[in-house]
DNA sequence: CGTTCTTACGTGTGTCGTAACGATC
DNA sequence: GATCGTTACGACACACGTAAGAACG
């Protein structure tokens, strides 16, 4: 058996089981294809496709799982190739992170500014996305690793790695009357329209769930996908916004009255994640090593300053 | 990168670095693996090798990680290969369990008959451990399965199957007076000179823990990796044997009386383990399904006969 | 001086590309 | 008849084996 068989079979199967497209992106002429695709065959002994005719049409039970084998053989080919590059090109090659929007304009800006002037020659790309589609992505080895909350949970192909913790907070338009109101219960949430996240974003769910556990439903008038554009809107007069509490920036947010919510709402933890077979790079550790060392950092910010920052009575 | 490369690295690895007595193993000449190893640490472009003079003594950091991959390469190219006997031979091949005595002297011996009448043309070999050394084996594929009770926990290569529950009775010859001791006790069992199984088998752990949780220490006067051995000494008059419940014989041990003592010790749970990401053949998952009808069964067994088994007072 | 790896060279296998043929829509 | 796959054939590459050479204990 021959890896180039292997990877015919794969690149058969990604294209829709046309020969002729899979030597194309092979860079391969037909009969070449053709050929890995019989000698596979013949040696396996076990007829891997489905005919119509000549044309292959699709996978036999066996062929699905030889396909699946053939998937997981080519992975750790590339995991020995990724050892070899991060030896000859140390500082150089491409640094695919996928997160959500909270983390990626929150988060994310001074750990890769730290980690740019370590590797300045490492592309680095943030692939945006919901935590659903994220846990996708990463399995089919679209991003190196994930940046999310939710989603992530204990995937058996995952390695997890906890990062902080966060809550929700409140905020509202400076002199906008829920900021005077003592102490803020879940009740009196409700008494306002409320702007946050949409399902599945930031904790949306857990607290929704939170209001439901004691029979209570927030008015909310608006929901996005981040907080950008929630702020907006609450400036804007609209409603009072919840969001996650590392999402609030004093300096740029001077107008906007913050009070903390951790006291109603569960914790939630932030966890990197990869794919627990994939080599890792030694630049991807070492941007998972400076998140972490931002992550305690907030973590710590974020239980310092969450009390003492709640605004003035006015 | 090609398939044979990543084989002469491993070869050299598991003959003490010797490419020539790697060679031999791969039915190769010296010169052919040479090339090999430089081919791939070229291609790679890191130095895998520790080098003294010519001579090749170890693996650099890299080459090690590689060695890594290259085992996990190979393993799934054997899987693809196993999908292949499967349907070339489907009858046909070798099913490798590990296995402790009691396992394999008291439980496999119906399921075996049954899959040897199934399967008459596969080769079941039963390699005998102890459950520290199944788990390695089972890492290091010597054994397509393991059966064991201990050890085996949540290793996460591992797929397991629970299959049965079990627990502990106590056997002495007929007419001793333990057997008419009413209620048995901890405290009764440690009146007489015991003899049960050694420390890592057939769950001798949490047997002495129970005595310990309590304050009492029972007199072991032997211990036995099997219970044969136990129940033979115990026929002597050496002492009273605690063993597992599914290794007491009606039949054959008539000469013995039994009582139940699984109101005394915590349950253990006997399990099927395999690799995870290995390909099972189809008469290694009858096998397992056997196994597991027959721990069914077993299981039924063990928990309406234990109370009803208590031979009736002298 | 034997052992062990490297280098050099020839042979044969086999892989890929070109080209012609066959089948299917 | 256009597209897609198989078969046929030739050229080039390369993997392996043989043989000779170099370093090490």
């Amino acid at each position: 058996m021959e890896l180039r068989q292997l990877r015919s079979l794969i690149a058969l199967a990604e294209n829709g089981f046309s020969v002729s497209r899979a030597a194309e992106r092979l860079h391969l002429v037909q009969p070449a294809v053709s050929q890995h695709l019989r000698l596979l065959e013949d040696e396996l002994g076990a007829p891997l496709f489905v005919r119509t005719g000549k044309r292959l049409t699709g996978l036999t039970d066996a062929g699905g799982k030889v396909l699946a084998h053939a998937r997981g053989t080519l992975a750790e080919v590339a995991n020995i190739v990724a050892i070899g590059r991060d030896h000859v090109e140390e500082g150089r090659g491409v640094l695919r992170i996928g997160s959500t929007h909270t983390q990626a304009r929150y988060v994310l800006p001074p750990v890769l500014r730290r980690f740019s002037q370590a590797y300045p020659e490492v592309e680095v790309q943030i692939l945006q996305s919901t935590p659903g589609q994220l846990v996708e992505m990463t399995l089919a080895d679209q991003v190196d690793l994930a940046i999310c909350t939710e989603a992530i949970g204990e995937h058996p192909a995952f390695t997890t790695l906890p990062s902080y913790r966060w809550n929700r907070c409140l905020i509202a338009p400076l002199g906008h009357p829920v900021l005077s109101r003592r102490p803020i219960s879940l009740g009196v949430l409700c008494e306002y329209p409320m702007i946050t996240y949409l399902y599945g974003f930031t904790g949306r769910g857990r607290l929704s769930s939170s209001f439901a556990k004691v029979g209570l439903r927030p008015r909310v008038v608006l929901s996005a996908a981040d907080t950008d554009v929630i702020k907006t809107y609450v400036r804007e007069g609209m409603g009072v916004g919840v969001i996650a509490d590392l999402a609030f920036q004093p300096e740029q947010d001077a107008d906007l009255g913050m009070r903390d919510l951790s006291h109603l709402f569960p914790w939630e933890v932030t966890k990197v994640a990869y794919v627990r077979e994939k080599y890792v790079r030694r630049f991807q550790q070492r941007f998972m090593d400076l998140f972490q060392e931002e992550a305690n950092r907030l973590g710590s910010r974020v239980r310092v300053q969450a009390p003492g920052q709640a605004p003035a009575p006015e």
